[in-house]
DNA sequence: CAGGGAAGCGGACTGTGGTCCGTATGGAGC
DNA sequence: GCTCCATACGGACCACAGTCCGCTTCCCTG
């Protein structure tokens, strides 16, 4: 989605930058919530047929958003320093993993909600959670935890889900703390401690 | 919802049963996923307006699908024989809670998914989320669970997502028995023993 | 530099969820 | 049985996501 598949036509690529500008400021200004797409092309003066052709459907433009940070993050997961990156115990790796993901939702909340609301299990079908699945996956697995490990990273990764941890946040009023002390609880709980 | 809040008028009472037998009847022949409201609309003899006042939206007319198997869920619950009602111990009744919920989600799995598929939230902000997270967080509390409950609550219910679950059984090609031997090893894993 | 064809563009169009408001009707009070 | 009005009805209407297709532009080839 983020590479120009094979040799991506110089307006095309103009295209693609304009309306992503466009589309983050208006994010900016109101919210991911409530940008349309006939704004985001009338924005980034455009026809609508351009934006669909770009990012498929309206998640896949608020993904694109989410992108360039998203990389980063994965980046971190995988070759940044300990004890997010390589180096620390798996139960600590897996911990931090909760942690940034947890601070990650305090800034990219509504973004990341708009994200994933598109067709039913699309989320779970994606790519990004694939990513997310691996890495748990495979830090449980270096950690000798017991039980069916996919599973085990299902239910972690549902945790922390952005649409449970905003409820959690903004209706239940927990604060972000309270919620990386509760995710350490529950790493623990679930995975031995080596 | 599901009482008549006042006195409900003849019509609207005649209404609401016709509408529900015809959108039951859609449902049933092509599925939750692509019956629209005008289909029901018009397979109920009825303007789209009727529909909408009677169930406010959507998810409101799938809830109200599932209205009579979700009231016999708690029912179940609450007064039912153990271990699902009172009687066993906490530990054991939450489990049997997930396993239940399982098999709930097999029958009714794609229904499930259009009821929980509104605005970002509402799910979580639902009364029916509500009395979920009422029951176990009680289930915890009585098993002397560490740490906040509610978390526990929270991560326990979103293992029983009807989207993860479905994802599961569909997509990873998990079983039923599987799911539910995990779901056992997870209670166990976050509930001491007594 | 010219020609041709593939890639891209735009905006009219469609389908769907949800609202609005003028009209019809049930039933309470007489 | 009659009157009256809160309640409910219906379908035209709106907003928005997503599609389609005739036209334009880019850029590769010779």
């Amino acid at each position: 989605m983020v590479e120009p598949a094979r040799h991506e036509r110089a307006d095309a690529a103009r295209n693609r930058t304009t309306i992503l500008a466009a589309a983050e400021g208006l994010v900016a200004e109101c919210g991911a919530q409530c940008v349309t797409m006939d704004q985001v092309a009338r924005a980034a003066g455009v026809g609508k047929g351009t934006l669909f052709r770009h990012f498929g459907d309206r998640c896949g433009l608020m993904r694109a958003l989410l992108d360039e940070r998203e990389r980063g993050l994965q980046e971190g997961f995988i070759r940044g320093p300990a004890p997010l990156g390589p180096g620390a115990p798996a139960r600590a790796r897996l911990i931090a993993f909760g942690e940034r993901m947890l601070e990650h939702i305090e800034i990219q909340g509504d973004l990341l909600v708009a994200a994933e609301n598109g067709a039913p299990g699309a989320r779970l079908r994606h790519s990004v959670y694939a990513a997310y699945r691996a890495h748990v996956t495979a830090l449980l697995r270096e950690s000798d935890c017991d039980g069916e490990i996919g599973y085990v990273a299902d239910v972690l990764l549902a945790a922390l889900v952005s649409e449970l941890v905003l409820f959690q946040r903004r209706e239940l009023g927990m604060s972000q703390e309270q919620l990386k002390r509760c995710w350490g609880d529950l790493v623990r709980a679930l995975v031995p401690a080596r």
